[in-house]
Parts: structure tokens; C-alpha cells; sequence
DNA sequence: CGATGTTTTGTCAATGTTGACGGAACTGTG
DNA sequence: CACAGTTCCGTCAACATTGACAAAACATCG
């Protein structure tokens, strides 16, 4: 009897359909590449494509919970009692942004898909990040019941990350160098009751 | 010549369809009524459904964003010099929670429909809210250029109720009491620099 | 190898959603 | 009222997405 999933065979069709799909996303580009074009180039049905993927446009943004994975494991290596802003500034600075998958399809991507769908999904990563947050701070107050703390630091620190990203994306220049510089000022803002003059207070 | 949309024609429909659909979702449920029953109800085309509404479901939220301007407007009521969180706190707690569009359909909303949509839906929510907040500060701030302080603010502080309204939903029993009670917990932490020790710096 | 339980696909059908095009209804004007 | 400009709606056709059911491919055990 056959326990697990995801046998072999079904590893090499996810390849064929992701390898097909990128391709035709290329050459052809996003919304004019039909989900059944992409099956038939892998050599499986239309079903057999939702089966492996919740959407098409699933496609394009598969790979950035191996980004979350990879935070994790940094935040991770960072000691326990140290503040939880001081870790996630040491992981973000330390992020691998050339990393293959982030940057492969990143030119064809923005460029075409609708607006609204990036920022949709803009919105998920930043609710996931704040879900790992979370479950970092659960770890390291283990005992005490402090979940209003917890989940509202946890989400106000990737608030604070997708704020500054928000503000980096609507500048001319864009460097990557420039959005490390907000991400920094903005969890600096957040240690400081935001603001120099502490704006939660004050204004 | 006839310049502006939104006919008296027009809004005639749009009134039926959502008096058809409410009815449908009423009797058979959401997902058990399909778009064209309620085109069919109001006596029009399914393309018409989709002329007057983006989606099936938007009919359930389709009221959110009076809510939107219900919070500018006691927003705008607010001294200008007035700390943000303190104007937020008060209009929070002033939220009329039991206007009709909101209690109308709560019953059967949250039981049917697919939690993936509910979540998705309430990070609009929220993002349209740090917007809100984002425009108001944007213009006590009239000159200064803090763009990134103004979007981290406001995005911290609809993070803050979010996280306040996460915890509350995941409680057992959750009176409206509760949720103004967790809102204001979680915008007092949040001057406070997040805990009783300003977990922003401390952990 | 053959029986048997599991995993993966294919087939079919229904629904959700959207673009393109043309006709119907409506409004202000002469 | 006839006319021209607009807005609204119906029709048609493509896709995107999903549930239900059955055949095909595979692994395991005797």
C-alpha cells in the first residue's frame, strides 16, 4: 500500500508544468498563455493542471514562501533574548536578494499583471510574514499569555517592512540599496513610537 | 446630450439585483445561488449582474466601505492637532457596530463562506482603513515631507486593530464589548512602544 | 506474477468572469 | 416630434476554476 503523497510521478508533472508555463509566459507572455495551453505542453489535461496548481497566476508567485522559509531560519540563528526589531533588521539585511528564484522572473512580471492581483498578493506575503513573526514571539514568551502583544507587534513590524516598501515603490530611482535604507528607518520609526518626536503620541 | 452615469434606469437594477441576490442568499444559501438565478430574479442579463457588481460575493461586503466613510468622517470631526491614535480611539469606540448594513447579514456570512475569502477580504479592509489614516496624516501634515513615517503610522495603527480583531475572533465567547476592549488595549501598546516593557525594543 | 489499495489522471459538466460588438432606451436640443 | 449623443443592456464566445466519478498507473504483499 502506497502512503505518501507527491510520488515521483507527480514531482516530474509539476516540473513539466511549471517548466511549460514559465516558457510560455516568456514568449507569449501572462494573460494571453491560457491554462490549457499550458497543459497540453506539459501532455496532461486542463484538471490535471488545478490539480498541481490552485491558479495560473499561482505560477508567478510560487516561489516566495521559500522567501518566508529562509527567514525563518535566520530569525532562527538570532539569540533569543535579543529584541525581536534587532532580529528582523539583522535577517532583512542579510536577505539574499539575487537569489534565482526571486529575481528569474521579476522583469516580465511586474510589468504586465494586473495591479490589483500584485497587491492582493503584496498583502498575503505581508499577512504571512506577520504570521511567522508571530509564531517566533510565541516561541520566546513561551509560558505568559501575552497574545494581544504578540500578534499586534508581529504585525506591526511587517506593517512597518511593507509600509516602507510601499513608500520605496512609489520613488523614481529604485535601488535595492535604497529599500534596504527604508526598511531600516522604518523599524528604527517603530522602536521610537514612530517618528523622531513620537508620532503615536504626539501626532 | 446625457453626461453622467448612474441613471435612474441604472440604479433601478443595481437595487434589484441586490434585493434578488440578499433574498436567494437568504433562502439557499450563498454559494448554492448562482449569478444568473440573480440576474434571472431581477430580470436582467448575467452580463448586466456583472455590469452593476465585480463578483457574486462582493454583494455580501458590499457595504464595508460606508463604513470607510463613516470612520473619515469622524475622523474629520477630530481637532486636527488632536494625536492620531487618540482621534482613532475615539472614533473607534463611537463605531455605530449595530447600523444596519453591517448586523444585516453577519449571521449567515461568516458561516458559509469560504475562510479564505473572509481573510482576504478583511486585509482589503484594512488596507483601504491605512489608507484612510494615511490620507489624514498626509494633510495634518500639509508641508513636511514624512512620507514614510505617515504610511508606517497609519499602517501600524489598522495592524493594530486588525491584530486586536485576530485575537478577538480566535476567543470563545466575543461581545462587542470585548473587540472595543481588545482595540483599545492594542492602540495603548502601541504607544507604548508595544507591551508593558516596550516590546519594540526589549524583545 | 496476481490481488488489492492508493495515487494520479482523464472526462464531463457547471459556474464564475470578462472582452467585443450591436441594438434598445433615454436625454437634451432644435 | 425627429435627431444626435450617451448610457444601458443582450448576445456570443473565451477563459478560469471546481466538484463528481471512473479509468489508468503504481506500489505492496502474498
Amino acid at each position: 500500500m502506497a502512503r505518501n503523497p507527491q510520488t515521483a510521478r507527480s514531482e516530474r508533472t509539476r516540473i513539466a508544468l511549471r517548466r511549460a508555463a514559465l516558457a510560455r509566459f516568456q514568449s507569449q507572455g501572462v494573460e494571453a498563455t491560457s491554462a490549457e495551453q499550458i497543459a497540453e505542453d506539459a501532455g496532461v489535461t486542463l484538471r490535471t493542471f488545478y490539480r498541481h496548481f490552485p491558479s495560473k497566476h499561482d505560477l508567478l508567485f510560487a516561489d516566495y514562501d521559500s522567501g518566508l522559509q529562509w527567514f525563518r531560519g535566520a530569525m532562527a540563528a538570532r539569540p533569543a533574548d535579543e529584541p525581536i526589531v534587532e532580529s528582523v533588521r539583522a535577517a532583512i539585511f542579510a536577505f539574499p536578494y539575487d537569489v534565482q528564484p526571486l529575481t528569474q522572473m521579476a522583469a516580465f512580471r511586474a510589468a504586465e499583471l494586473d495591479p490589483d492581483r500584485i497587491v492582493a498578493h503584496l498583502r498575503q506575503v505581508e499577512a504571512d510574514l506577520a504570521t511567522a513573526i508571530t509564531e517566533i514571539l510565541h516561541r520566546r514568551f513561551d509560558g505568559e499569555d501575552r497574545a494581544l502583544d504578540v500578534v499586534v507587534t508581529a504585525r506591526c513590524i511587517a506593517a512597518a517592512l511593507f509600509g516602507a516598501m510601499e513608500v520605496w515603490m512609489l520613488r523614481d530611482r529604485r535601488t535595492l540599496a535604497d529599500l534596504a535604507e527604508a526598511s531600516h528607518a522604518s523599524l528604527t520609526a517603530l522602536e521610537n513610537g514612530l517618528g523622531d518626536d513620537g508620532m503615536f503620541r504626539h501626532y
